[in-house]
RNA sequence: GGGCCCUUAGCUCAGUGGUUUAGAGCGCUCGCCUCACACGCGAGAGGUCACUGGUUCAAAUCCAGUAGGGCCCACCA
């Protein structure tokens, strides 16, 4: 063999008795074979040389998982949609690329990290930041990178020799400029404001990173003495602790109750401060007491409030959401036990009126669930307006496309509803914001001086900020940065913007708006036209596959179980855009079958193939057999239907289609008919035709499931070193191969067969059992022909030894008759004949038929229906009805022959 | 509070440019180790397409509403 040749062995031929297909060594050995042969590396130049040529590559951008994250079934499931459409569209002879990479996961590594050394007795302020990145780095060296391996066995043929990490070099480089240019376009500001505060990270994040958790909490009434006069007002709280922050109280300007109150003061409970009382409108006299207690140092809206009236603004918390030195005796206590101590203590001092139990819905970090404290503290955003702005433009201009398109309402609104982004985080692991200060004598920051927003040290002796950037902050650059922005590479000429974007519905606020954001501003250009939102993966009750749950379904145990061809098979048929999918394993023993029936079918005509052998069908269409010339008409039509599926992005329908062309039409009837008998050869006219479709069918089924393809493409001719399924090209539908009279009159023929095999399983003829039959037909010469020139079909699918075909043949007694339309088949059953049987037969046949023509009568009653209907329409249903009644007249007529 | 999705055979789901008798996989029934495949072959059973009303010649499909399930966003403390 040729050096260049990088095919596996064929696997071990299997023993006789065990004929099950085993993808293990099958599918061990391919990967290597297309890496080795570069199939996967896309070509500048002939991207470029496309694309002058008007035609765009083929490019996807692969969602970036985390570093240290390991496959589940959302990564195998949008793979392997990922994977169907690159294959296909590089076989079809678009240049494709799609870039892999991974995301350094700000958060999510350092916890990993964090959590590691903490069981080592390291913590991580104790060895500080450079000693602390150093490990995490060791960390990603070391178990990093393990969810791509994982990925190459699911057959995953992306462009490696493209492969980016977010916290590579220049891909660092990419994101601090980027912060540059947008601070110095004023869309990146810093600033005092009230953040979502994580106590557990000890870090702020942004509002897409909290969930709305709904709880069983309790309100609590809580009575605040007048400062100059007896008496108190009452104001209903769920969160007693943060009135150690109040700094007044406000009630509805227009609330009669509380009117004279307005400009008054009350004694804050527990604490020796007096507050005022004032009057803002969203005090809600209907709600609670009417009069509300004003924390703005610790809540949304009492911060409005607060710059309203120009309130204190007091902050009673640390970073760590114990209560700081404005808490007096609460001083050092957690949050929730200042709670507990605040509650008792203003119980023992007769102020609480009440508590009654409340559903609150609290705020909880998506990341270590811990709940969120708003918390005033200094953090970078990015003023999101002008951006959101540029995204529904794109949208309206019809510059990017939804697939499924619902999923475009979700986008508007969020984007019609931006708020800015708090993008800096008090961690170590990620982008260190390229801002730098100046240092006084002690060697603290100067506030005093203007900060520098710069890639480099702008002078020596400045001091970087300490902080870093948020992950999705250089996770929105990935179409363009991965190609090489913001120098003017070929790659990104070439290949950007890209084609399609796959991804779950999950990350459409966090990562796909603002990939489309950032590609408009940055690049002027969408970063993809079509965006595919995939359902989410969830257990077999529906609920989502959490670690906790212990509900997960590992791709990997499947890929083992079941081999890697029928999980992505499985998966692709499974996959309703945007639909969630509920998954059990033995989903996939569909894909599993498949790819069984796939290897057996091979042997049919494989055992008789002359190794080295290329055979070459020498036959003109016209000069095929009736099923074969059947045969190529169904292959025509699903290379049809599989492109328009694939064209709206409906692989699942694609996938059925081949499904049922190989299982349906090539096995069950074509194989069947094709296959030799008893000890019989198959002479090379036919295994040629049969390696034809078989191979064609190979193609259209390689995107989803590569390895067996690849395998057996090599198995049915001889093939030069870089020939390979990969790289073949895409069937097309060959119209002058496509026989509509032949796929009738086999379509009929399948018909009649299905009724004789009913027939005899009725009367529980064996089906090994030879019966003699008697096709009457309704009169067309031609067709009666064709019959007769095929009685072979007759006696090898139904073991049919006496064919008889006519157009006026008398029923034989003691015949079992099955009605196709006008047609009628006799079966002589001689002995069998079960007289009762047969008339309940007929009756039921006439029964189901009469409901039809009943139904289709009384549309045809309808005189609106006659009168308004396209006459082509009521033409058919008036063929319809006359066929029923011949239909019926002929099950009619056999009925009273039986006496 | 606003919005979206789902409800089709015992189970899991396709199908909604309106018009053949609504499909698949699994399960079920009957018969088959028919020399490619029991991860298989043949033949069957099984559905008033959640409910109500409307539009239309014609509705599982379009519109309105109701019920149940799920999700997203906002959040009057």
């Amino acid at each position: 063999m040729p050096e260049t040749d990088l095919r596996p062995a064929p696997p071990v031929t299997q023993d006789a008795d065990a004929t099950a297909y085993d993808p293990t060594t099958v599918e061990a050995g391919w990967y290597a074979f297309w890496e080795g042969h570069d199939f996967f590396r896309a070509d500048t130049e002939r991207g470029q040389a496309q694309r002058d040529a008007g035609t765009s590559p083929f490019v996807i951008p692969m969602p970036p998982p985390n570093v240290t994250g390991r496959l589940h079934m959302g990564h195998a499931l949008q793979d392997a949609v990922q994977d169907a459409l690159i294959r296909m569209n590089r076989m079809r002879g678009v240049e494709s690329l799609w870039i892999p990479g991974m995301d350094h996961a700000g958060i999510a590594t350092q916890n990993v990290v964090e959590r590691k050394l903490r069981a080592e007795g390291i913590e991580r302020k104790q060895i500080g930041r450079e000693a602390f990145l150093e490990h995490v780095w060791a960390y990603v060296e070391e178990f990093g990178g393990i969810i791509l391996d994982q990925k190459r066995r699911l057959g995953a043929s992306c462009d490696w020799s493209r492969e980016r990490f977010t916290l590579d070099d220049d891909y660092n480089h990419v994101v601090q400029d980027i912060f540059v240019k947008l601070y110095e376009q004023g869309l990146i500001y810093r600033g005092h404001y009230l953040v979502n505060w994580d106590p557990e990270n000890m870090t702020a994040i942004s509002d897409e990173e909290v969930d709305n958790v709904e709880r069983d909490g309790q309100m609590w009434w809580i009575q605040y003495p007048y400062a100059d006069r007896d008496g108190h007002i009452t104001i209903a709280t769920t969160r007693p602790e943060t009135m150690l922050g109040d700094t007044a109280i406000a009630v509805h300007p227009e609330d009669e109750r509380y009117t004279d109150l307005v400009g008054q003061r009350v004694r804050l409970p527990l604490t020796d401060r007096t507050i005022p009382i004032v009057a803002d409108e969203h005090a809600n006299p209907e709600f609670g007491a009417g009069a509300l207690k004003v924390t703005p140092a610790h809540d949304k809206n009492d911060f409005e409030i607060g710059k309203r009236h120009d309130l204190e603004v007091l902050t009673i918390m640390n970073p760590d959401a114990t209560i700081n030195e404005h808490g007096g005796p609460y001083e050092g206590l957690d949050r929730f036990e200042a709670r507990k101590q605040i509650v008792a203590d203003l119980d023992a001092a007769g102020l609480l009126d009440k508590v009654e139990p409340y559903k609150t819905s609290v705020p909880i970090s998506s990341r270590s669930k811990a709940v969120i404290e708003p918390l005033i503290s200094r953090q970078w955003f990015v003023k999101m307006q002008p951006l959101a702005d540029l995204g529904l433009q794109a949208l309206r201009d019809g510059d990017i496309r939804f697939y499924p398109e619902r999923w475009q309402n979700e986008y508007v609104r969020w984007l019609d509803n931006i708020r800015d982004w708090t993008i800096s985080r008090q961690l170590w692991w990620g982008h260190r914001i390229p801002v730098w200060y100046y240092v006084d004598a002690d060697g603290e920051i100067d506030e005093s001086r203007d900060f520098v927003v710069s890639v480099e040290q702008p002078e020596p002796g400045m001091v970087q900020d300490e902080d870093v950037l948020d992950t999705w902050f250089s996770s929105w650059l990935w179409p363009f940065a991965t190609l090489g922005w913001p120098e003017e590479t070929d790659d990104l000429k070439a290949f950007y913007p890209s084609t399609v974007l796959v991804s779950g519905y999950d990350i459409l606020f966090f990562w796909i708006a603002r990939m489309v954001m950032a590609g408009l501003h940055f690049t002027g250009n969408v970063p993809f036209r079509d965006i595919y939102i995939t359902g989410m993966i969830k257990d077999a009750q529906g609920r989502w596959m959490s670690k906790s749950l212990g509900n997960g379904i590992d791709p990997l145990d499947m890929i083992e179980q079941y081999g890697a061809d029928a999980v992505r098979f499985s998966l692709n048929v499974l996959c309703t855009p945007g639909q969630d999918i509920k998954l059990e394993p033995s989903k996939f023993e569909m894909g599993r079958n498949f790819a069984n029936k796939i290897w057996n079918a091979f042997n049919v005509f494989g055992r008789f193939m002359e190794p080295g052998k290329d055979y070459k069908r020498t036959r003109s269409f016209d000069e095929l057999d009736l099923v074969e010339r059947w045969l190529l008409t169904r292959l025509n039509q699903t290379v049809k239907t599989v492109d328009e599926a694939v064209g709206r992005y409906r692989l699942n329908e694609a996938a059925l289609a081949i499904y049922d062309l190989f299982w349906r039409d090539y096995c069950d009837w074509y194989l069947e008919l094709a296959k030799p008998e008893f000890g019989e050869q198959m002479d090379d006219e036919t295994i040629a035709l049969a390696i034809e479709v078989y191979e064609q069918m190979t193609k259209l089924l390689h995107p989803f499931m590569p390895f067996i393809t690849e395998e057996l493409w090599h198995r049915l001719r001889p093939r030069e070193a870089g020939d390979a399924c990969i790289a073949a090209a895409w069937p097309e539908a060959n119209d002058a191969e496509t026989d509509p009279d032949a796929a009738e009159a086999f379509a009929l023929m399948q018909e009649l067969i299905s009724g004789i095999r009913g027939v005899k399983s009725q009367y529980g003829v064996a089906p090994s059992k030879p019966v003699e039959a008697l096709v009457n037909l309704a009169g067309t010469a031609p067709l009666t022909e064709t019959l007769d020139a095929h009685g072979r079909y007759f006696e090898r699918l139904a073991n049919v030894d006496r064919l008889t075909v006519g157009t006026d043949l008398a029923k034989p007694k003691a015949s079992a008759t099955v009605v196709i339309g006008s047609h009628e088949v006799f079966v002589p059953l001689a002995g069998m004949i079960d007289l009762d049987a047969e008339r309940d037969r007929l009756l039921k046949a006439i029964e189901e038929k009469e409901g039809f023509r009943a139904s289709v009568q009384k549309k045809l009653s309808n005189e609106q229906f006659t009168s308004r209907a396209p006459a082509e329409v009521v033409e058919r249903e008036r063929q319809k009805a006359a066929d029923a009644s011949a239909e019926i007249d002929k099950l009619r007529a056999n009925l009273d022959d039986l006496g």
